[in-house]
RNA sequence: GGGCGAUUAGCUCAGGGGGAGAGCGCCACGUUGACAUCGUGGAGGUCGGUGGUUCGAAACCACCAUCGCCCA
């Protein structure tokens, strides 16, 4: 081992040598442990959500392959059809070029290029990150079995009624040239403007007055609609109205959907561009005019001075005919909800297109019950009433896309379009009996990339074969994901498991947290406050920080703000942590909430942590050189302190596998941080150096200390090594030799298991006395200012006969951690010599003042500790003087009480007699 | 409009019917033989507000306020 710790010099090191040793493969004969990765965007690139992420599920796989648990962590990617299209479609661009200019082939071929060179990045920083997948069984959703699985199940679908062809509205991305799904949507308050048009009424000389955000799509109107109980307006319902500029006679209908509060209570129905509309158009039986082709300009359907234009000029040009006519009455501020495409941000169109639909509801049913019943948990549990209420009023799912990039829909048509679905032309002819002279031609639209992703828990394993990897690892334990993909795709995949598997894809949903900035706000490119998780790891200089926030930036003017935020933030750039130090404050950052927020002070925190655990082995090493562990355990004696850090550790593993079973990752660091720092380093090894370098100690008790030292250390480390899986190695690979393990990795040992047998309470609680006695002499040491480095002469007072035994016993101990070089001893009623004094129980420590302290110091100190004292006494005493308590509380409760008042009034006592003792000396 | 969540120390967060906790930061002292990426001690809180249940509420319930998220 280095004298100093230096990640950066040992863990790709590691990683290489266990991913050549396959290391992560399952094996074993224990029972199958699975989680599949959410399979992250073939394009993208780590970001601190997916390191939290693998994080978890790296810890949880780990944990359990040295449970003995046969334990896959499946990889794999996703194709990502729509980012990863928009991306090749930019690179093309750039060259000059465009997927219009080449071929469909060319531009498929085109992005398996982009992909080979892309997917190798995410899956480097997965490796830096320590992520223990194994990598044999990489996969990706557009591999040729996961595409089989993907037209088995649209085949089988499509078959049993549940896969439909439609004209429907749907979402339609204009700049994309694609249909989404409702999930693929945003939809968020924009300010807007609300115009007031007049509709001149057929043979009349009246008006009607109807509100609209969207003025243009008027050239698509079939009616005019008002409340049928709005008084206003009953006496023309049923009459006509003319859509002025284009001169079309449209009705006026009534419908309970109108608001008569809302504008002039009557609105325009234009039934092929909003949802709403097209639910009437279709209650009313309304004509349906498309006036936009798919850029979303203005079609053949409208006057020809309007089209080819755009729907922002459209909507200008037509607002501007309006006035000049007269027919604009008002222009009115309005906050109203815009819906966006998730991908393109460009405003969504609704569009009168076919496309191809699950019913989903006959799917959702078994899935709801599957959590309803419990074969599913989601943890924490709450998020099930999420999941509940979008499964029961799940609307039918739009899956098929116009792109090129994804699974070709497997459907063909003839010439008369008539529909034939399949695995290839060549069965469907057969199937069919369609003769060679029939032109067939294959649906030109791909899938949703999410329709693939649902089946990733056992499409991953070889389905729809019958492998004998599917046998073990489907159903897979725990899905480890963010809410905020509990629709995209936990519940799509729970839908297909039971569908094609008949079972549960999953036991238990574990639902984490997002990773947000220090300020609480979402990491984004556009805002410029994303890390790399990698740049935490190998750290980076603020140029390099600045030039990755503000290249390739979509709006150019937040450049100054970012770099200016940047600066501010990281003036010297960032650290290098490691990842271990990454993992572990990921680990305690995975608390119940909703957001994270990601606070560079932790990781400072959990890398000196790592520190901390670097040298205390270095501390255990040097002491224990030349020295092999005795492993028959007949052959040795611990002391008491080593019985005593036996005991705490053992606790230590009890809360750790507790904390880990209920997936509280930040309870399970907080508990290793705590035992390791202020147990094993703060006592123990200051308790160790006592005895080792005590020659009233023999060589079998130092020995019994040295093997205790290195057999704790070895523990602690298997039992950090879920979460720190590099130091742990790092530090483990050198002590194995002195413990005769032959295994070359710690990742292969099992873990540390809770044994009762592990307890002693007479050595703990001796142990724990001594600590709180020089914890009081240390208190007045610290409050009166005596240097830390000064050993002190003490003097006991009261002491019993009991006290003095253990003191004794551990006169060493106390001497050497309490910097102590003399205890003498003080009969009850014996005049004490002018002192510091410190409380334990009955008994008193004294420090004799001499040259060290001040007189008026001590006073002042007492007497703060007396008005702590009272203050807590009152609050006991006005319990014990309420009779609701005494009658009511449990007896236990009580008593203690009452106990807790007597010792304070003791402690109390004694206190005012030093007070006064001190207050004569002076006078 | 419906639903969910948050509000605890200066900051970031645990906790959860029976004396308010951690990490970081802060103050004081200190380079002692694993570690100054450290040690020792200390200061710091009406647990968002108001009611209720209870012998007892920061915790349970109701309402309110502020902030946030999801759905329509």
């Amino acid at each position: 081992m280095k004298k100093k710790y230096d990640p950066n010099s040992f863990e790709q090191h590691h990683y290489e040598r266990w991913e050549k040793n396959k290391y992560f493969k399952p094996s074993g004969q224990g029972d199958p442990f699975c989680i599949v990765i959410p399979p992250p965007n073939v394009t993208g690139t780590l970001h601190m959500g997916h390191a939290f992420q693998d994080t978890i599920m790296d810890t949880l796989t780990r944990y359990h392959r040295m449970m003995g648990f046969k334990s896959l962590w499946q990889p794999g990617m996703d194709h990502a059809g729509i980012a990863t299209q928009m991306v090749v479609e930019r690179l093309l661009n750039s060259e000059g070029t465009s997927r219009l200019d080449i071929s469909r082939e060319k531009f498929v071929d085109r992005v398996w290029n982009w992909k080979e060179e892309s997917g190798g990045i995410i899956a480097k920083q997965l490796r830096r990150m320590g992520a223990s997948l194994d990598w044999d069984r990489d996969c990706f959703t557009m591999d040729e079995q996961l595409s089989d699985a993907v037209s088995e199940v649209f085949i089988r679908l499509y078959e049993e009624g549940l896969i439909y062809r439609g004209k429907r509205l749907v979402n339609w991305d204009p700049k994309l040239h694609t249909a989404l799904s409702d999930l693929e949507v945003l939809t968020s308050e924009e300010e807007v403007k609300l115009w007031h048009l007049s509709y001149p009424i057929k043979n009349e000389k009246k008006f009607l007055i109807v509100a609209t955000t969207r003025p243009e799509t008027m050239f698509g109107d079939t009616a005019v609609a008002v409340n049928p109980n709005d008084d206003r307006y009953k006496a023309i319902i049923g009459k006509k109205v003319i859509v002025p500029v284009i001169n079309r006679e449209i009705p006026i209908i009534a419908d309970e959907y109108v608001d008569s509060d809302f504008g002039s209570g009557c609105v325009k129905i234009t039934p092929a561009h909003d949802f709403n509309d097209y639910e009437i158009g279709k209650k009313h039986k309304l004509v349906m005019i498309n006036i936009f082709n798919e850029n979303a300009q203005l079609n053949e359907n409208v006057p020809k001075d309007f089209q080819g234009l755009t729907r922002e000029k459209g909507r200008e040009c037509l607002l501007k005919a309006l006035s000049d006519l007269g027919f604009l009455k008002k222009t009115e501020n309005h906050i109203s909800k815009i819906p966006r495409g998730d991908r393109s941000g460009v405003i969504v169109e609704p569009f009168l297109t076919n496309q191809w639909y699950v019913d989903i509801a006959p799917l959702a049913k078994p899935a709801i019950d599957a959590v309803k019943n419990k074969e599913i948990k989601f943890i924490p549990e709450n998020w099930s009433k999420t999941y509940f209420d979008w499964m029961e009023n799940i609307q039918d799912w739009c899956i098929s896309r116009q792109l090129w990039w994804g699974h070709r829909i497997p459907a063909w048509y003839d010439n008369d379009n008539n529909i034939y679905v399949g695995k290839n032309e060549e069965i469907i002819r057969k199937k069919y009996k369609i003769d060679n002279k029939v032109n067939l031609k294959q649906d030109e639209d791909v899938l949703d990339t999410w329709f693939s992703s649902a089946l990733w828990p056992f499409s991953t394993q070889g389905w729809p074969d019958k492998t004998e990897s599917l046998k073990a690892f489907y159903p897979g334990q725990v899905l480890v994901t963010g809410f905020d993909i509990i629709f995209f795709w936990v519940a799509r995949m729970i839908m297909m498991g039971i569908k094609f598997t008949g079972k549960v894809p999953f036991k238990e949903v574990y639902i984490h947290g997002l990773i947000r900035d220090q300020n609480g706000q979402k990491m984004s490119k556009s805002k410029g406050n994303v890390l790399d998780p990698i740049d935490l790891i190998d750290g980076t200089s603020i140029n390099e920080l600045l030039d990755k926030r503000t290249s390739g930036l979509m709006q150019d003017h937040l450049k100054p703000e970012i770099e200016k935020n940047t600066k501010k933030e990281f003036p010297n750039g960032i650290d290098a942590f490691g990842a271990d130090s990454l993992r572990f404050t990921f680990a305690s950052l995975a608390t119940t909430g909703r957001d994270i927020r990601f606070d560079m002070g932790r990781i400072e925190g959990y890398k000196n942590f790592c520190n901390k655990l670097w040298n205390a082995a270095h501390y255990v090493i040097a002491n224990s050189d030349e020295n092999k562990v005795i492993t028959k355990t007949d052959k040795i004696t611990y002391n008491s302190i080593d019985l005593w850090i036996e005991t705490e550790l053992n606790q230590t593993i009890k809360k750790v596998h507790q904390n880990l079973k209920d997936y509280r990752l930040d309870l399970a660091s907080q508990n290793l941080y705590e035992f390791i720092w202020h147990q094993f380093c703060d006592w123990y090894i200051e308790f160790s150096k006592a005895v080792l370098k005590d020659n009233s100690f023999d060589d079998k008790k130092k020995q019994a200390t040295r093997n205790s030292l290195l057999l704790t250390l070895e523990t602690i480390l298997r039992l950090v090594h879920p979460i720190m899986p590099f130091i742990t190695e790092e530090i483990w690979l050198d002590i194995r030799k002195k413990l005769d393990h032959e295994s070359d990795t710690i990742m292969l040992r099992p873990y540390p298991l809770y044994d009762k047998k592990k307890t002693h309470k007479n050595e703990t609680s001796e142990i724990e006395w001594i600590k709180l006695f020089i914890l009081g002499i240390r208190q007045i040491r610290g409050e009166m200012n005596i240097s830390p480095g000064l050993n002190l002469d003490i003097i006991v007072k009261n002491s019993s006969k009991k006290e003095k035994e253990i003191i004794k016993k551990y006169i060493n101990l106390i001497k050497t951690t309490g910097k102590i070089c003399s205890i003498n001893y003080l009969e009850k009623g014996k005049e004490e010599p002018f002192s510091s004094t410190a409380m334990l129980g009955e008994i008193k420590i004294l420090v004799p003042l001499e040259n060290h302290v001040n007189v008026n110091d001590e006073i002042k100190r007492l007497n703060k500790q007396e008005a702590n004292l009272s203050k807590e006494i009152l609050i006991s005493e006005s319990k014990l003087k309420n009779k609701g308590f005494l009658d009511k509380a449990p007896a236990q409760v009580v008593e203690k009480e009452k106990s807790r008042v007597l010792e304070k009034q003791q402690l109390i006592q004694e206190i005012q007699k030093q007070i006064s003792k001190l207050k004569n000396t002076k006078n």
